[in-house]
DNA sequence: ATAATATTCAACCATTTGGTTGAGCATTAT
DNA sequence: ATAATGCTCAACCAAATGGTTGAATATTAT
C-alpha cells in the first residue's frame, strides 16, 4: 500500500503526467490523440501513460489496434485518502466547500 | 504554480519523507530527532527536510543550535486543491460532509 | 499482397535522485 | 579555552527518470 502512494505521487510529479490527465478529464483518447499536443515523441507518451497505469491513475484497453485510455479513479482516492490525514480540510474555505455541495447536489 | 505542484507531487512520492510528514503530525522536532528512528544518515535526513521545506510541506526554524520542523499545511493543500478537479468528491458521503460543514459553520 | 496506422520495444543518453562520507560551522556545555 | 552537539556542505556514487531514435509488431486500409 506504501509501495502504491510512491507510485501515485511520483506519478503525480510530472508536469506533462498531470496534464495527459486533465486532458482524459475531458474524454477518453487514444494514445496517439494524447500525444498531439505535446512536443516530445510518441515513445515517451507511451511511457508516460506506462507510468499512469502501474499507478492507478488511468486505465488503458486495448481496442482494434488503437489504445483507448480513460482515467482511474483509484489512485487519486488512495493518495487523497492519505492526504486526508494532514488536516486537508481544517483551512479550507468552507463556503466555497458549502457552495460547491449546494449545487452539486442540485 | 505549475512547478509547486512538481515539487510537492515529487516530494510526496518517498516513504521516507511521508514518514516524516507523518511523525511531524504529532508533534514538532528537531532534525537530529527526525532521523533518529531511520537507518539513513542525518545528513540524508537533512536533504530530505530541505525537499519538504521547499515544497511547503514543511516549516524550519532555528532556535540555538537545533532547528525544529513543523509541518506546513499550505503545500498539502495546493496538492489536495489540484486533485479536486479529479471527483475527489464524487464519491465521497456528501451527507457526513454537508453535516461537517454546517456544524463547523456553527 | 502491400502499404499505412497505432503502439511498443530496445538501446542509448543526460540529468536527477537518494544515498554515502568527511569536513566545516555555529552554538552550547564543561 | 576546549570539547561536544546539531546541522549543513561538498564531493562522490549507483540507480532511477525523462527523453531520444530506429526497429518491431499488430491491425486496418487499399
Amino acid at each position: 500500500m506504501d509501495k502504491n502512494l510512491d507510485l501515485i505521487f511520483q506519478a503525480l510529479g510530472d508536469g506533462n503526467r498531470r496534464e495527459i490527465l486533465r486532458m482524459l478529464l475531458e474524454d477518453d483518447m487514444a494514445v496517439t490523440d494524447v500525444a498531439e499536443p505535446f512536443e516530445i515523441s510518441l515513445a515517451a507518451i507511451s511511457k508516460h501513460l506506462m507510468i499512469l497505469s502501474r499507478a492507478g491513475l488511468i486505465k488503458q484497453e486495448r481496442r482494434g489496434r488503437m489504445k483507448w485510455c480513460k482515467l482511474d479513479p483509484l489512485g487519486m482516492k488512495i493518495a487523497s485518502i492519505w492526504m486526508e490525514g494532514f488536516g486537508q480540510f481544517e483551512n479550507v474555505d468552507l463556503e466555497a466547500l458549502e457552495l460547491f455541495i449546494k449545487t452539486e447536489l442540485t
